[in-house]
DNA sequence: TTTATATTGTACCTATTGGTATAATATAGC
DNA sequence: GCTATATTATACCAATAGGTACAATATAAA
């Protein structure tokens, strides 16, 4: 163990705590101030620990999409013996209970961060990642489809990228309209009507 | 005409380029250092015309909805000799060009507004006026097809809150996506989907 | 032409922003 | 127990935030 005196706090915890803040209020309306108080840790803490307020805010974004984002992504693979169908459902209405419900904010932090990204007064660093992330969130569903259609669970005629871009506007929809307190059965039933029309 | 001394600079025309800079980065990104800048007026004269930056910013909003939502949405109602299904496709084409051309930011001011509301630091105030007018526009989109059971363009069996929600679930992801720099072009196949899915 | 009113420019205000220097304090290895 | 290292608390920094007081200036009505 490297010596010197131990950190007072847990890091891992502070992420969170940190991420659901800048979850709510975004990255601009978020402050140094709020964040150690919230946290309970002093500036200088702070900026030992995670850098800067951008790198911090970095670190909660890949937090997010690591600890929130990716395990709902996931269901799409998981019970492969579901109909294709069935295991998009399982993985929209995953992401409404994650825009609705639980003691985490309302809405989906990614798309809050996609939102606020790109103005001339925002960090291009921070914009840079935030997109260059859409951008593999969005290959890699289209990977997914590709991989469908290698198990002979989606017709090789079908067009992944259309699917792909479907299947993400509705779940960027769903979090607006979630942040703007529709009810979770609202939108599984707008759910339901997207996965019918989607051209599988 | 009242006394006193005249207005230098053309109101209507600094309320709409305030209004870009708010589209651009929203509200807490944006300072009143930057707004009278870009506008070429004085602070005093920014207060004395549109009050503070929350009157500002809520004229903005109320701009953008007079001036560039409704105009869309009534492309709804405009051409009632075309098939409803085509109407709704004059109508999300708009709004895709809205949101990816010409010269105004990317993506959609009212979407923008709705993912910065509702944080404890963002003023309760505006927060009301921007999901209050949510709430009407989703009111007034059950109403249209409401009115298209009316005039036989649409079954009686119809589900018109959930027409509603869907359609206008599509346009805030279609908004989303667009803000991320996706083309126009993906975007309409990505409507084209979701309108031959609607239950019309 | 005076008078009442409205807009302007300059200068200023307090509070807060993101960020840091410094010195005290705690720890692990030797 | 000493020493090197890491974390802490306190205090501070310049820059900017939103907002205003005040005097100068321009205008329309009387």
């Amino acid at each position: 163990m490297a010596a010197g005196r131990k950190l007072e706090f847990d890091k891992q915890a502070s992420l969170e705590k940190a991420m659901r803040i800048f979850w709510e209020n975004g990255y601009s309306a978020t402050s140094l101030s709020v964040l150690i108080r919230e946290l309970g840790i002093s500036k200088p803490s702070l900026y030992n620990t995670f850098g800067n307020k951008d790198s911090l805010f970095t670190m909660c974004f890949q937090h997010y999409v690591k600890e929130y984002s990716m395990p709902r992504y996931e269901l799409l693979r998981t019970s492969p013996s579901l109909p294709l169908e069935e295991r998009i459902r399982m993985y929209l209405y995953a992401l409404i209970d994650l825009y609705t419900k639980g003691d985490t904010p309302k809405g989906c932090f990614y798309v809050k961060c996609l939102a606020e990204a790109q103005g001339p007064f925002f960090p291009e660093e921070l914009s840079n990642i935030l997109l260059a992330t859409h951008k593999s969130y969005c290959q890699s569903m289209i990977i997914f489809f590709e991989e469908e259609i290698g198990s002979n669970t989606l017709s090789s005629q079908a067009d992944t990228e259309l699917l792909a871009d479907c299947l993400i506007t509705t779940g960027l929809g769903i979090a607006v309209q979630a942040r703007s307190n529709k009810s979770p059965k609202s939108l599984r039933k707008v759910a339901d009507v997207s996965i019918s029309n989607l051209p599988i």
